[in-house]
DNA sequence: TCCAAAATCAATCATAATCATTCATAAGCA
DNA sequence: TGCTTATGAATGATTATGATTGATTTTGGA
């Protein structure tokens, strides 16, 4: 059976079910394992399905909450846990950047006594910081409505009317030779030009985005001082001669 | 059956019957009760329900959303029938300022197949615009907690990137003497800024507004064009000598 | 009201399923 | 032949699951 065939065969029947299981889809194309599981990877690429534990479903059409509020929800604990210890090294009246993300949004809570103005560009970090009575200025400009991040020229501009103490961003990887990459380029640019504006930066990233790759880069490492949870040791190594790297306490 | 498959089913029946027992779910899953616990806490910490002893239910609005929800209630047949009369001034291609505020807001449905560009300084209507897949620039700056708009010199200074066919506002008085107005100053601003750098000014202010005075003004009467339901007879020869009023046909 | 039984709960553990990654092989193509 | 791409098997890691425990909450009768 040709690769190409077999897209169709899950595409076609993800378009009627809804839903499909790589093991159902092992036993009926004869394929293995393995490759089945490329394919699912490369059509989420494609963003023609979304991978779930398990198989696959189609995109949700409301991405905005579905896949968001997955991710949100995964490893709740942890991020918190991370977000506390970044939020440590504010001091009181810093004019701070926060990035879009699910992580930065669970430092919010630590920002109230901090006395704190705050530029984010993460539609969902807004309302909460209200809420918590904090001084917040939002980039605004053209909306992601995947990850609710705005981005592009106007975003970028409105940035440079401010200057940052201190700026925090997450990455969905980090890496020795390429540095902190995420998978937009628009969200990538903004979070650097945030950046370069900031005395210090720092990058908010669990053990999973070790020596992972995305497509878009952010900064090379030593751009940054990097927030993680743990971290194999020889990998720390490698990472820990290109940046400066602070480990939650566990 | 998939994880993400019982959380679909979970939530679809807790939107048929806005309550669910574990033991139900239990029995028509086939999953153990530890595994269905653990997706109500995801679902939780998701915010799609709220757990309760034995079961979940839909998730209850909060305060803030209710508040806002009540003023948007507050007339809402009149507010939909003055901004879909609204809605029918915006030609196919056209870019569009739509103004924070509940009667803008209700706007959003009709703009759909008019392939627009949207700008707006509301927050809220951020989201539902991004649903109806319209693209869509939001000022930023600093946010008012009450009405969600934004203001500001950083506002301001984003609306100076754009020009706009049309441009609708709100406005909380008008009068023949001093103009439209609105309680907040710095909102005022930002909707006269607005007003500048379009082509066309419209102002949808029900007949409550009439002869109303608030203490910002926004610009006088004939800036703009007046946007209203109805209007009683020799208030409105006062107006119409100073602005273009169109009232909606009931 | 109070108490005890029943139901439900969070937390933990071991197991099973699924996952990403790597490597060696096979197939396609110049 | 030499090169690239696709494949399948093996691995160790990660995640999901079900059973068990003892704590907590609800229920219903005295």
């Amino acid at each position: 059976m040709l690769t190409h065939e077999r897209h169709e065969y899950i595409l076609k029947y993800l378009d009627e079910k809804k839903t499909i299981k790589i093991q159902d889809i092992v036993d009926s194309t004869g394929a293995s394992e393995s490759t089945i599981r490329r394919d699912l990877t490369e059509l989420e690429n494609m963003q023609k399905l979304e991978r779930v534990f398990g198989g696959a479903v189609l995109p949700g059409r409301n991405l905005q909450e579905s896949s968001v509020a997955d991710k949100a929800a995964r490893n709740l604990q942890e991020k918190k846990r991370l977000a506390k210890f970044a939020a440590s090294f504010i001091q009181k009246g810093d004019s701070v950047f926060l990035d879009a993300g699910t992580t930065t949004y669970q430092m919010i809570p630590y920002l109230k006594d901090k006395e704190v103005v705050v530029v984010t560009n993460g539609l969902t970090l807004v309302e909460s910081l209200n809420e918590h009575g904090i001084t917040t200025y939002l980039t605004g400009g053209l909306m992601k409505p995947l990850t609710g991040a705005f981005v592009g020229a106007q975003t970028i501009q409105s940035l440079g009317n401010y200057r940052f103490d201190i700026c925090f961003l997450g990455a969905n990887g980090f890496h020795a030779e390429y540095g902190y990459t995420t998978p937009d380029p628009e969200e990538a640019a903004v979070k650097k030009r945030a950046s370069t504006l900031a005395r210090k930066t720092y990058i908010l990233a669990d053990h999973s985005k070790a020596n992972k790759v995305s497509f878009a880069k952010i900064m090379d490492l030593d751009q940054g001082i990097l927030l993680t949870d743990q971290i194999a040791g020889n990998i720390l190594e490698v990472i820990e001669k290109k940046t400066n790297v602070k480990v939650v306490s566990s």
